[in-house]
RNA sequence: GGGCGUGUAGCUCAGCUGGUUAGAGCAUUCGCUUGAUAAGCGAAAGGUCACUGGUUCGAAUCCAGUCACGCCCA
């Protein structure tokens, strides 16, 4: 006889270690990939099968991972393990944004002075090593996120491949007719006479004018207002309630005028409409001016009454009103050149400041450029790279546009169109180099019209045919595509790809020939895009070309590079097209929410327009990361400078503090397609979830310390009907995590596979398991039938726990009982739902079981309150059924109801309430024709299954134990 | 200001096509267990379903408006 009961019990055994310690672990899981080539071995077992292609979409080569990209690679992760493991052929090749101007800048910054010494090649040379630096810094931080991929054969935009293709897309957009050449306001900096990137202005307080400019109208008034007829000087003196007062000659014209308000003078040459909002209305109003003349004004009826006092108006009165819809196309004479300029509309025009009429410059502003192309204006910009005036303002040409301010409004005054004139300080842009203000001029840009060859229609064709994830990205998309302008894709910087565009020295012409362009693009790819910079015209421009307008052989090369979207925007063909393992169109890109705008959009059309579709068949958005309390934290605190991820937390320190399966099991427990609210807090919270899964594996393994699947499992008829219902139940889970998954719902496929285990396993299969397991003895009927319920339920769960707790499952894995189906979880077959399993009505008898579990554990709970009993195996639980489907129900379940609620004994009372006698007991919350009642066992306690039973003491030999403990002894050990 | 989206317990999520006292889990509080033990189990408490109107016998759910927040644009 053993010393203790105790050591004939089948206690748990495994030596899966309970404490995670992920920030160490996971490193050693990781190099154990490594050391399996496990990203190859994946590649290797799908090949030959349907390919499912998620291609990258490109972070930016700049500063540490932190958890807003980290999030979006975790995300692609989960989606490429999953596919795998479902049996696609599912690369992930990573891709890395290289070129553009925060790089740039950051090179600038650090050369200071010295920059101005170097030259574009030498500039670009550091911009390369500090890509490459941190996409180093990256790759490392994305895989210690666990996210696998191709990652030593990532596509960079700076591969010279890459670079050609880029050319490539373009050379086609040129031969469709895509690209064009038109003029385009740009922040300029006259001293350091260059383009500016918004990035790269500092918005600062400046003083400056600020005046009112009387605009004469052209035209009779009656046709501006028609309720106002009246022309002559004595008519509107009547009107003004002046009749006789006036001392001009009878019978001449009122002058009228559009007022406009402007703190740039200098833009006044470049006017050539006055903006009104549509749906404002607008007074004409009747004063006499200093002159001691009536004249009338036009100003939005709305400021009249700010405006007479600060206009100084004298007798004045509102003769006529008018939308602003309504004074469309009129015209008006320019006040100093002779120029006939035109009334528009646009929505954006304020009663904040001025006087409800903008004056217009398409040349000098961005807002005035799009009105102006709107109602097609020209686009005026006479003022060169010094930022003085050309020769098409004789007047002040030559002279630099701020000292020419005073001038401008000195003319004004002497010609009485000055209405009045103050210093305003206000806020405006400043180069971040020189600090000096800079200015809105237009210089001939690259564009890319949208709507050549219908090309936005043929975009929203396309965009109706793609899936999209959440279903709203469709709409989103298309909207912003149904009015987006035509897209500027020339920047005057350095770090990108050229464009490859020549002028001629002679007549300034662009040559653009698709036949050069092919040359240049095989050029890029064997050399890469410097020899743009190091080499002369004539090494790369075919001999014998010459200018199509002129004949001159002279030529020059293009300073702009592409916009980065454009490189991005390429990458269909620098990479889906071009890579082995790829393919055209991709079916999935999974990006935030920012780039409906961006990526989706600009990759979209340049496919569109070359390939005639779109370059992806789904798209899956996801929303950007909040702190705590929803706020943003993206912004940095310079003005103007908005830097995303800015205090968000690094990846590298979440990884070294959480561990990665933490921060993944965080990101899939929150909905990505809204705001994902992320702060340490947060992500520590997931603690205890994580450590719940885990120990829940932990004991799942222990349960099966013992048992053999090949040897010891058992046929399905054999398992208890308990052991069924928990299987039953995980097919269900498999189903509904498999859907989750197809449709990208992650938190959907967490939340479901977490509440199995807590509530289905943890809280109750298991629980009512441990008796059957710990004391039937070890090869009883019933442990085996449990453990092979166990065993499924363990394998099964660690693959959909797989892609996202990748490190976990995978060292769960590892302690499965030989032999494994694969070397790695992520290897492994996806749990194929096995609809047989499932057995819906033995769920729903279940569930009402588990019901009246729940009243039978609330009156035991009573009872230890009261201190009468401690563990529940101390109670003995008496049960009446008030109607006949309950009662049926349990009756149906006698035997095992006390093992079900863990109690040492069930009774039923049949019948009491049939007798109309009230039986004894409370009635249950859940089923209040139940009558419960619980009593502290009368029994003594078994000393090795520590139920309470009668058979206590009955066998001789062993005096302390029950009878069934006494058989299991004999029988199965 | 415009387009799109979101708003259910302290936190993360369910609540399908409108129908009994709005559900889980975590956290909290109070207990039990010590044979999953730096674990496990139970119970309790916690919500004017952003707000205001409307449709309806009945609204978290449908409609309109308001507010707050996010992305993009201006």
């Amino acid at each position: 006889m053993p010393t203790s009961y105790k050591e004939t019990l089948c206690l748990p055994q495994t030596s899966f270690p309970m404490k995670a310690d992920l920030p160490n672990r996971e490193p050693a899981i990781r190099k154990r990939w490594e050391e399996l080539d496990l990203y190859a071995r994946m590649r290797a077992a799908r090949k030959g099968s349907a390919k499912y292609i998620l291609h990258d979409g490109p972070p930016y080569a700049n500063g540490d991972v932190h958890i807003g990209t980290g999030l979006n690679k975790i995300l692609k992760d989960m989606v490429v393990k999953f596919k795998t493991m479902q049996g696609f052929d599912s690369p992930f090749v990573p891709g890395w944004d290289c070129h553009g101007l925060p790089i740039e800048h950051k090179v600038m910054l650090e050369l200071g002075e010295k920059a101005k010494t170097l030259s574009t090649a030498e500039i670009r040379g550091l911009c390369l090593a500090y890509a490459r630096k941190y996409i180093d810094v990256q790759r490392e931080q994305f895989r210690a996120l666990g996210v696998l991929g191709d990652w030593f054969r990532p596509y960079l935009t700076i591969d010279p491949s890459y670079e050609g293709a880029v050319l490539d897309v373009f050379a086609d957009l040129v031969a469709a007719g895509h690209i064009q050449r038109k003029l385009k306001p740009i922040h300029w900096c006259m001293r350091c006479r260059t383009a500016l990137a918004e990035a790269e202005l500092e918005y600062k307080d400046a003083s400056g004018p600020s005046i009112y400019v009387k605009f004469p109208i052209l035209g009779k008034v009656a046709d501006w207002f028609p309720a106002s007829e009246a022309d002559k000087v004595e008519q509107v003196m009547d009107m003004l309630g002046l009749t006789g007062m006036f001392q001009g000659a009878t019978g001449d014209v009122v002058p009228t005028y559009l007022v406009i308000w402007t703190t740039t003078p200098w833009t006044l040459p470049a006017n050539v409409g006055v903006a009104l909002h549509p749906d404002l209305e607008y007074a004409l109003v009747g004063h006499i001016a200093a002159s001691g003349q009536p004249e009338r004004l036009i100003v939005a009826a709305g400021l009249v009454e700010k405006l007479v006092p600060l206009l100084g108006l004298q007798h004045h009165k509102v003769l006529a009103k008018a939308t602003g819809r309504r004074l469309e196309k009129r015209t008006y004479r320019h006040p100093f050149l002779d120029r006939t300029c035109t009334v528009v509309t646009a929505p954006y025009v304020r009663l904040e400041d001025g006087t409800g009429c903008v004056h217009t410059a398409p040349g000098h502003g961005q807002e005035d450029y799009e009105t102006g192309l709107r109602w097609g204006l020209p686009v005026l910009s006479p003022v060169d790279a010094q930022g003085r005036f050309t020769e098409d303002v004789p007047l002040w040409q030559g002279k630099e546009v701020h000292a020419a301010d005073p001038e401008i409004c000195a003319k004004l005054r002497a010609d009485g169109l000055l209405a009045r004139e103050d210093k305003v300080s206000h806020s405006y842009p400043h180069c971040w180099r020189c600090k000096r203000p800079v200015i809105f001029r237009s210089t001939e840009q690259w564009f890319i019209s949208v709507d050549h060859a219908d090309a936005r229609k043929r975009a929203l064709e396309a965009v109706a045919k793609v899936k999209w994830y959440p279903g709203w990205g469709e709409i989103r998309l298309a909207s912003m595509l149904k009015d987006r302008p035509d897209w500027c894709i020339s920047r005057q910087r350095a770090w990108g790809v050229p464009i490859p565009a020549f002028y001629c020295e002679g007549c300034s012409s662009p040559l653009l020939a698709a036949s050069v362009l092919k040359g240049v693009a095989d050029l890029f790819r064997k050399e890469g895009a410097d020899c743009w910079f190091t080499r002369s015209v004539g090494e790369i421009l075919p001999p014998g070309t010459r200018c199509a307008q002129c004949g001159g052989a002279a030529f020059r090369k293009e300073g702009d590079i592409f916009d980065v979207w454009f490189e991005s925007g390429a990458s269909h063909r620098a990479v889906s097209m071009n890579h082995p393992e790829l393919a055209f169109p991709a079916d999935l890109y999974l990006e935030g929410t920012d780039q409906h705008r961006g990526w989706f959009q600009l990759s979209l059309l340049p496919s569109i327009m070359t390939q005639g579709q779109a370059p992806f068949k789904a798209v899956v958005t996801h929303g950007f990361v909040v702190d705590e309390s929803g706020e943003k934290v993206s912004k940095s605190a310079q003005p103007g400078v908005k830097k995303k991820g800015a205090g968000l937390p690094k990846a590298a320190e979440l990884c070294a503090k959480f561990g990665a399966d933490i921060v993944r099991l965080c990101l899939a427990s929150i909905d990505f397609s809204d705001e994902i609210p992320i702060s340490l807090g947060i992500i520590e919270e997931k603690g205890d979830p994580y450590r719940k899964l885990r120990n829940t594996l932990r004991y799942l393994l222990g349960s099966l310390g013992d048992f053999d699947p090949k040897r010891d499992a058992v046929d399905r008829a054999e398992l208890q009907e308990l052991d069924r219902w928990a299987l039953s139940r995980l097919q269900q889970l498999v189903k509904s995590v498999t859907e989750s998954f197809e449709r990208f719902e992650f938190v959907r496929a967490y939340h479901e596979l977490y509440n199995f285990c807590v509530v289905d396993l943890s809280a109750f299969y298991l629980d009512v398991l441990k008796d059957r397991l710990y004391t039937h003895g070890r090869r009883a009927p019933g442990r085996r039938a449990a453990q092979t319920a166990l065993y499924e339920l363990l394998v099964t769960i660690t693959k959909l726990l797989a892609p996202i707790l990748c490190h976990t499952c995978e060292e769960v894995w590892g302690y499965l009982p030989e032999p494994r189906e694969a070397e790695s979880v992520h290897l492994a077959a996806w749990p194929q739902p096995r609809a047989a399993a499932i057995d819906p009505e033995l769920d729903e008898r279940w569930k009402k079981v588990l019901r009246v579990r729940g009243d039978v554990a609330r009156e035991v709970e009573k009872l230890r309150a009261a201190k009468t009993v401690g563990s529940s195996m101390e109670a003995s639980v008496r049960l009446a059924a008030g109607d006949a489907d309950l009662r049926a129900l349990l009756t149906r379940y006698r035997e095992d109801l006390a093992a079900i609620f863990i109690v040492s004994e069930v009774v039923l009372a049949d019948g009491a309430t049939a007798a109309g006698v009230q039986p004894e007991g409370v009635p249950g919350t859940e089923f209040p024709s139940l009558r419960v009642h619980v009593q502290r066992s009368t029994h003594p306690k078994c000393e090795r299954c520590w139920g309470h039973r009668a058979s206590v003491g009955q066998a001789a030999e062993h005096p302390t134990i029950c009878a069934r403990c006494v058989e299991a002894l004999s029988r199965h050990n």
